[in-house]
DNA sequence: AGACACCCAACTGGATCCAATCTACATAAG
DNA sequence: CTTATGTAGATTGGATCCAGTTGGGTGTCT
């Protein structure tokens, strides 16, 4: 459920990350699946990975079960991993998910965003841009999500930010699918200046925009993929 | 996130239940914390669960990560797993997500609703309050779930099915808790039987009414919690 | 008596080894 | 020619073994 909380309590700085070879695995390992460097479907098998980083197959072992939990694989016995493969409906189901909670939770935060929360969500917002603009896809998902999370933080709703985060980690995946697919991300830039702006004064008319920008996103992708499909069975 | 959908499609008949040592493990671990077997901040030691279950520490291992994956214990390298401790605010925001999650997904179900499905919750609930007369509590904890979640099934919505599946696993160990400490469980059974007959009529009031069962059970549990606390020390 | 260094026991982390199972290909029978 | 069967290689599951870390206790020095 809320793994993946590596950096929770920045509170304290000088904070040395400090993690077991699963847990990096596990983490490098999403990255890749994220970055679609492992596509839908492909099997992943233990020895290879354990080549790759020059370790034995146990860590590997272990970071697939934290995997398998982020909803990212499924692992049958005896046969093996694979990458999850989404049908669209339970795609835009998760998008629907996150506007709920993430709408939700913004609600919690909005009264509570400091100057200080908004200007590190401004920043946030201008590495994002930078990004995009470089078209650097991994670093623009990872981005967009620090964005989002940024001003979320202070509602002070941990579980609920847990849970929005597991949920994320899985849309990414399409996300960075569709910004090698399309430009519609430009709206999306669009949006995320306005939704800084709204928070800025703390206007509640922020909740429903934020709603109509993940859900818009849903669509988004929605169209994409399924052009992908018609336009022909390449992968 | 998504673990433990074991049983997803019971579309074929005759399927047999093949799971690998490290999720058997899980499962068994599981349910016995959330049986408060191990209480919260006590320590699991690999070795120890291992010789309980005459096995090696390996498949103890893997199990642990499903278990932190779902939030029920926490690992620090080289210092070992403990069970979960959750402060009360964020019990109570547990119970708070149930409360949005499960309306949204019943309001789905709703109309979906056959006469069939509502056998099955009817069944449940009986047996639910069977157990719940023989104060098994376990069963109770277990079938509490199957009922709600019985309700939700028409839904057809898979990942919010098993986001507040994860959720009540965690919600349940406290629900059991309550179990051992109050009688509020009473009003519970009431609401259930009224739960189940605005289903039968799909009145859409038992979304509200759902909402209000949810937060009512959170705001006594915490009840008993804080009792318990200011009662005395003992553990 | 208190503080510091060192050592040892307990435990976790990771590697290697062996067993069980699956997949694919080859072979044989209908 | 198709289908069933058997066998070998590949791959996963689990056990055992070794190394590294942690925390507590003891002994010594101030």
């Amino acid at each position: 459920m809320n793994e993946m909380l590596e950096q929770k309590n920045p509170r304290s700085k000088y904070r040395l990350k400090r993690q077991s070879l699963p847990e990096a695995l596990a983490d490098s390992l999403r990255e890749r699946i994220l970055n679609g460097e492992f596509k839908e479907g492909e099997p992943l098998v233990q020895e290879a990975i354990a080549a790759e980083y020059e370790c034995s197959r146990m860590p590997v072992r272990e970071a697939f079960r934290q995997l398998e939990a982020a909803g990212l694989i499924v692992s049958k016995i005896h046969k093996g991993a694979v990458v999850t493969t989404l049908p669209s409906e339970q795609i835009m189901e998760l998008f629907e998910l996150r506007a709920m909670l993430e709408c939700d939770i913004l609600t919690y935060a909005l009264s509570r965003m400091t100057d200080h929360h908004l200007n590190i969500s401004e920043q946030i917002l201008e590495q994002l841009e930078d990004a995009y603009h470089k078209r650097d896809i991994a670093k623009v998902g990872a981005l967009n999500w620090e964005f989002h999370r940024s001003l979320y933080v202070p509602a002070d709703r941990i579980q609920t930010l847990a849970l929005i985060q597991g949920i994320n980690v899985q849309t990414d995946r399409y996300i960075r699918l569709q910004l090698l697919l399309t430009s519609a991300f430009e709206e999306a830039e669009q949006d995320h200046r306005q939704i800084l702006k709204l928070c800025r004064s703390h206007d509640p008319s922020v909740i429903e925009f934020m709603r109509g920008h993940i859900i818009r996103a849903g669509h988004n992708l929605l169209d994409a993929l399924h052009a992908r499909k018609v336009s022909g069975t390449v992968a």
